[in-house]
DNA sequence: GTCTATACGACGATAGAC
DNA sequence: GTCTATCGTCGTATAGAC
């Protein structure tokens, strides 16, 4: 149970948006499923368009601090990219809206003002792995943005599938298969 | 310039459902852009859902016919599947507001009594594809949602790169590229 | 079938007491 | 800081003339 208030509203905001949508969910249904009073969230956020992007923020940075232990723990282009795609299925798993409200959600229909997911931090660092196994020979040449595309477009694909409900097995059990098709799209002919 | 009323009114909803999103869109927009007055508007459709359903129903049908097309004229999986991608390119660089709609936007969030795109006859279609391909073959043997997912996966998420405007380059420019890592991914060892 | 005018409800946001 | 009560706006959908 959460005690400070911004966090009641944040988690049950993040709740609401996931299951009914950002423009289905009001106000009125954030104060009553939080127990908060209107005053209250007026007080923490702007308007409801603050509460979105104080959840997108917050998730942004979390990704961002996570990725960077990734890069830091892992010597090979392989081992990172294989190590961000099991933590995206972890998250995918565990705390489902989250991995549904980063990525699966069109913030650019109600934050206009953020950039785009694609563009931002967090996934400038996963293209950032995929350059680094460019130079090292781990990956192919080409375009980075089409290799990075290819490596996690499959893995992100199966995330989408697994929140809609589409999968019949756990998520998890599709990782191997998964990050074999994905390596073996960019893996450099040699290794 | 469209001369049927329903006409009218589905390619000025398609354009603002595209561009301003489909809550930001008000039945006022639609009729004032269309220049077709409420009432008539109301005559054709039931509500603001239903010009949205007529939407989506005549684009899963015309993907529907042009895959099955596609079949009809290509041997191997191999053709058939890259006849798909290259197909998917041609519309989402003609017609961005076409493909917008199909893949981009997030229908379940208004179309709750639809039945989520990746369980629509198109994406069936395209699995068979690959199913055949594995009877045959051409294609490794494996969960063919994984299979589908890998082989798709990365050009679709190209094109929403496209259509978030992040490409410097034509997306057509990237089809060659795309397609050797994709089918790559799933082909068999020995082809 | 096509139009204008309008009813009705819901929502976001504020005011102001405590 | 937290609450309740309320205001003004806007959007969907309808009524009813032509």
């Amino acid at each position: 149970m959460q005690t400070h208030i911004p966090n009641k509203v944040l988690t049950t905001a993040l709740n609401l948006f996931t299951t009914k949508g950002y423009f289905s969910t009001s106000m009125r249904d954030i104060t009553a499923d939080s127990a908060v009073s209107t005053g209250s969230v007026y007080h923490y956020f702007k308007d409801k368009e603050g509460v979105a992007t104080a959840l997108y923020r917050s998730m942004i940075e979390r990704m961002r601090v996570a990725l960077l232990h990734i890069v830091s723990t892992h010597d090979t282009s392989h081992d990172q990219c294989h190590a961000v795609i099991s933590l995206l299925f972890k998250i995918a798993e565990e705390e489902p809206e989250v991995m549904s409200f980063m990525l699966y959600t069109k913030h650019r229909e109600f934050l206009p003002a953020e950039p785009p997911v694609c563009s931002s931090e967090p996934f400038e660092i996963m293209r950032s792995m995929v350059q680094s196994g460019m130079d090292k020979g781990e990956i192919e040449q080409r375009d980075v943005l089409v290799a990075s595309t290819c490596l996690y477009g499959g893995a992100i694909k199966m995330i989408t599938s697994h929140l809609d409900g589409i999968l019949d097995q756990p998520l998890s059990s599709y990782l191997d298969d998964i990050w074999a098709c994905s390596w073996r799209a960019v893996a450099s002919s040699k290794s």
